[in-house]
DNA sequence: ATGGTAGAAAGTCTA
């Protein structure tokens, strides 16, 4: 099984990137987020003509999360406990026996903005909820737009970020708290080098100039750990005409 | 500290 990741940030936008990058990746299920596309507007069509069933929890102009999968998708949930929130940023699924959740974690905007208190009680939330799917489904895998870069090998210039807004240590201690519940990350088992990214800034020819983050991840459980065959970040599609900011993260799992 | 770019949408807001 080959699971991703890609912030599109409209799937408006970028569904033939997607469409093009299916076909090129060939994954067997995909998370993405920031469609920002209501439901009644996401591209369930185009998307089964080429072989892939979704479910998705959108919102109009921002957020918006979607799962796609060539097998069947049960079980989804798109709101957690305690999160009486408007906004579309979770959406889970049974696809065969791996459970898979999709996160499209807060911003946050800055350090001390009531988007950063939004940002951590949204994660002590989503911590929750995880530590209740891990106990249900063994085979865990949480993957997303974790707007948290886990530590200074994920930030092309960590003297400049310092501890700003998305590697601040609040963030960073929210996400540790995430991976002790046991999920490693999965990039992290296959390469130990910095200079890794998955988001590059529109502005300043960032991409061209690798300022990048690395701030999207695939998480798995102990018991998809031994499964796990490779990992990757697919810089492919930020190379591409109107690109999205984020490119796609893969995991190969030998299930 | 500010602004640079992009998306949605028609003002700014969000990232």
């Amino acid at each position: 099984m080959k699971i991703a990741s890609w912030n599109v940030n409209s799937l408006n936008v970028r569904l033939p990137h997607l469409l093009q990058w299916l076909a090129d990746a060939q994954p067997d299920v995909v998370a993405l987020q920031e469609t920002k596309l209501e439901d009644a507007k996401f591209p369930a069509d185009a998307l089964a003509a080429a072989g892939y069933r979704s479910v998705y929890s959108g919102q109009k102009t921002y957020n918006g999360v979607a799962i796609l999968a060539r097998d069947e998708l049960r079980d989804v949930v798109t709101d957690i406990p305690g999160l009486d929130d408007p906004q579309r940023r979770i959406l889970a699924a049974t696809v065969g026996d791996v459970r898979v959740v999709d996160l499209y974690v807060v911003n946050g905007k800055a350090v001390g903005d009531e988007k950063y208190a939004y940002k951590l009680h949204w994660l002590e939330r989503v911590h929750a909820f995880l530590e209740g799917e891990l106990a249900r489904h063994p085979k865990l895998v949480v993957l997303g737009d974790f707007n948290i870069a886990p530590d200074d090998r994920d930030v092309h210039d960590p003297v400049a970020w310092g501890e700003d807004i998305l590697c601040s240590p609040p963030e960073r201690a929210a996400l540790k708290a995430i991976t002790d519940l046991g999920l490693a990350d999965s990039f992290r088992l296959f390469e130990s080098a910095g200079e890794h990214y998955s988001w590059w800034d529109y502005r300043q020819a960032a991409f061209r100039r690798n300022m990048g983050l690395r701030i999207d991840l695939i998480l798995i459980s102990e018991a998809l750990k031994a499964a796990a065959a490779a990992a990757a970040i697919d810089r492919t599609p930020r190379g591409w005409e109107r690109p999205s900011d984020h490119t796609p993260v893969t995991l190969d799992l030998d299930l």
